[in-house]
DNA sequence: ACCTAGCACTCCACACTCGCGAGTGCTAAT
DNA sequence: ATTAGCACTCGCGAGTGTGGAGTGCTAGGT
């Protein structure tokens, strides 16, 4: 049952039915093998290597007289071969490169995008585009390391916490305020918070944080409700957003005619929770969840592949797209990780 | 073909079928009308106004022994009544009210949410599950005007600038620096940049902008950087963006369980200048599109029932949603309407 | 021992028919 | 003007038959 026990012949069969599998989208039948992949054998030597695979559990037969298809562990072998490959091992596609026109375009998408928030909008975008897949970005989870803060005056009894964080995200809270606060005093409590922020390297944890409510001599009230708010944001820092672009791309794929296939996941990718289930923890390196390994059930007819990104070497969060088990991995595996490499110099370069 | 044309009974009969296939999503025969309606007269007496109506363009029939459906015009027609009816005019639902319990729901979801982002947010998802729909919320088109503005900074040769819109909307723009520039220094400008702010009462236009980049003394380069970005930000603040919450709701619909129906729709959504000709501009009340009324194609098949909210008196935003031209525009309507006016309530708070 | 040609077998996909039921439109009676 | 009655049309689902696709097996060849 394991990997090994496939020689090599049948293992040159199902790379072939992979392959014919992702182009068509239909059962695979041994004719179209011996046509298309110059294997030295027969048909019929090829149906009972293709007999064999099915007992082992990676293709399956839809019925009696129908071709054969790949299952999730046929996937999953195959994407294992491709990344083992990239370290040296002999590939079953052979290496796959992106176009320098493709490097170029998505280089060119990302450079000029220095705000996070935009950076991400496109990326997202740009790799809905170049996969037709869905796509997903998570913020960048909250380096809890604050850059700056400052108190904007709102109103009477309200000021406005604009927070940015060493990535370059900037935040906004409400402030309400006890008692009316001039815009001298919110500018003199921005410059004591701002020397803290600085005394403390922009780590707001607890215990520094005591210091700066105790610090307080004349705006007390003022400083603490600062405390509390940055003490809560710092908390909802945790909670990361998700970006999703073209999600009408499900659509395009023969899997997902039936809406009753395609509702599921679309749902799926409506709901930031189950995005977070199914993209996070996410692997410093490029990974890959095939059909069910997906830990979200209605992502059962579904593949992801996500790759983190990082800023100042430190991964902070994850770009990726979620596509019918039935994808092009060696591409879509290339293009994700492309895409989350380049996406991590922009932002990096913003530091 | 005018709708004065249409006596009490052929209206009776057509706000039946109306209701009907809204109800049931399917051809509705004269029969169900008789049973259910007490127009006190029989079944074949319907019949001859559903045959009227369907020569005066209200009803569809999909084929010869089939029920009748609804067409744009006879929603058109009924929705106008419903609107007219609130300015006094007899009804075709006899009025609908939001009960007390989805009114303090709505409220609820909305009162906390300060910052502007947040409650869009709110808001889209607040719509989406209570109508079942894709919701869709504008940004609030710029207010023009700026309450607050700061340098930040970032890295040597890069600084951000804050920007805070009158509304409590807050946007950030990376500054490159032809030469570093100290902290202080970027302090001293953000400050020379406040004030100008208030003498010009938030009001960033050219000529006033010129007259700030002509008072540069010492920091000439740096402020003519920050004054080219807050043209930018000016101009860009022209290009709303949307909250889209709910997509996959379109697909529960009986009329899109058809992907070839149901992709163009959900694609529509996902791009965000569709949007804009779709949503915007809106009339300030409450407005509906319905079927081929919409000014994009792939929506021939959607109404689209939207409002706008205000910040401060004036309109600056639109949300709505998106549904199939089978809607309960009775209830949606109210619904969109009470969520604006909230949300407006909501946003102006924060004032 | 492995491969392959040939063939029987299975099962799907498609087309076709048929009959039923639904719902209408017409007509004649009130 | 309304209505009961009825003939008519049409869609839909069930049932049937056929062609073809693709397999698995087997016997014979290397």
């Amino acid at each position: 049952m394991l990997a090994h026990e496939l020689d090599a012949r049948k293992e040159q069969i199902l790379w072939a039915v992979i392959r014919e599998y992702v182009a068509r989208a239909e059962p695979v039948p041994s004719e179209v093998v011996f046509q298309k992949y110059p294997l030295g054998v027969s048909p019929a030597t090829i149906r009972s290597g293709m007999h064999a695979l099915t007992e082992m559990g990676y293709l399956h037969q839809p019925h009696t007289s129908a071709g054969r298809v790949p299952t999730d562990r046929a996937y999953r072998l195959y994407v294992d071969r491709l990344l083992a490959a990239e370290r040296g091992s002999a590939s079953p596609e052979g290496g796959w490169r992106l176009s320098p026109a493709e490097r170029d375009r998505i280089r060119r998408r990302l450079v000029a995008r220095e705000v996070p928030e935009e950076a991400l909008e496109e990326a997202v975008q740009t790799l809905a585009s170049l996969t037709e897949y869905p796509s997903v970005a998570s913020t960048p989870r909250g380096s809890r390391r604050l850059r700056h803060v400052h108190l904007v005056p709102l109103a009477e009894d309200r000021a406005l916490l604009v927070l940015v964080a060493e990535c370059g995200a900037a935040e906004q809270r409400v402030l309400r305020l006890e008692r009316p606060a001039s815009a001298e005093e919110l500018e003199e409590v921005s410059r004591l918070v701002s020397r803290w922020l600085e005394a403390v390297a922009g780590q707001v944890q607890g215990e520094s944080l005591e210091r700066l409510a105790a610090q307080a001599r004349s705006h007390r009230e003022l400083l603490a409700s600062v405390v509390a708010q940055l003490r809560r944001a710092t908390a909802a820092r945790g909670s990361v957003r998700f970006f999703v672009e073209g999600v009408a791309n499900i659509l395009k794929q023969p899997e997902f005619q039936d809406v009753r296939r395609a509702r599921p996941v679309l749902a799926a990718l409506d709901r930031q929770e189950v995005l977070r289930d199914v993209l996070l923890p996410a692997p410093p390196e490029v990974h890959v969840r095939i059909g069910r390994e997906n830990p979200v059930d209605d992502m059962r007819d579904c593949s992801v592949v996500a790759a983190a990104y990082r800023v100042g070497g430190r991964a902070v969060g994850v770009v990726g797209v979620v596509g019918p088990t039935r994808m092009p991995y060696a591409r879509t595996i290339a293009l994700v990780r492309y895409l989350a490499q380049t996406l991590s110099e922009t932002l990096s370069r913003a530091d």
